[in-house]
DNA sequence: ACATAACGTAACTTTACTAGTTGCGTTAAT
DNA sequence: ATTAACGCAACTAGTAAAGTTACGTTATGT
């Protein structure tokens, strides 16, 4: 499947239970929609479950379901929950560096910490109720 | 080795060229430099020789040099030369999805474009010269 | 002329990450 | 007790980037 796709499914997800709160959906319903596999989407849930956008019930009748109501949870919630950063980040290893990289290496996060930031920002103007009827 | 390291290859090159303008470096040199492999420093920096930025020079004394005065050399000319896409860009391939998910896509994407266009806005106010001393 | 030292490029291997899959334990409704 | 769901660990598969090898081309210098 495609790559960075753990925020496709996961508002995708948001956005259909968005429409309809009340229904709880399993895993396989889910991933059947989303043409992808149920443990998948266990894992990237769970991960908005930990984050207190969603709930999930285990057992006979259980499945998943909208933590609070769909115009409270934000693209940026949803964002920040997967711990996604679709800005790239440098991922600074080399500790015996030059001067001169350690320099760039403090531009250049600098200016990703910015930009990062105004995605959030614009990310939480949105909700999951909103994007339905854009 | 790291991922997306082009981009740091690139500038950290370009900013110790922009220290000794007149130096011609070959590509044993920078990949020493750098910790990387000549291949791959040729690979990289042809980017940038397609763009302007860099001349290359075959034979005996050949090497690569800068193609411009290096406060002429914006972080952003490196970025875009390299086509590097710090900020991930959604990659549709299912044409055939729900209207849930085209609302949600158009969505995310006018946001990515935007927070795209102010990185390079950003990256366009440094040279490569001024990177050095920050 | 010829040897040398550089780039240019193609093809292959390695590495790292993500998605996908299997299997099994736990939980709760019927 | 059975069934249908989640939770999680472990493994496999696919993919993209880096790294490597090999060889051709080009220009310098003796």
């Amino acid at each position: 499947m495609k790559r960075n796709s753990r925020l496709s499914l996961a508002l995708h997800t948001l956005s259909h239970m968005a429409g309809d709160p009340d229904h709880v959906r399993t895993s396989v319903d889910i991933a059947d929609h989303a043409g992808t596999n149920p443990v998948v989407v266990r894992r990237v849930l769970g991960r908005l479950r930990e984050a207190g956008l969603l709930i999930s019930e285990k057992g006979h009748a259980g499945g998943w379901r909208l933590a609070r109501s769909p115009n409270l949870i934000t693209l940026a919630d949803v964002y920040l929950a997967l711990d996604e950063s679709l800005v790239a980040t440098e991922k600074d290893e080399h500790s015996p560096t030059c001067s001169v990289e350690h320099a760039l290496h403090r531009r250049v996060s600098s200016v990703m910490k910015e930009i990062e930031q105004s995605l959030i920002e614009r990310l939480s103007e949105t909700t999951i109720s909103e994007v339905r009827g854009e």
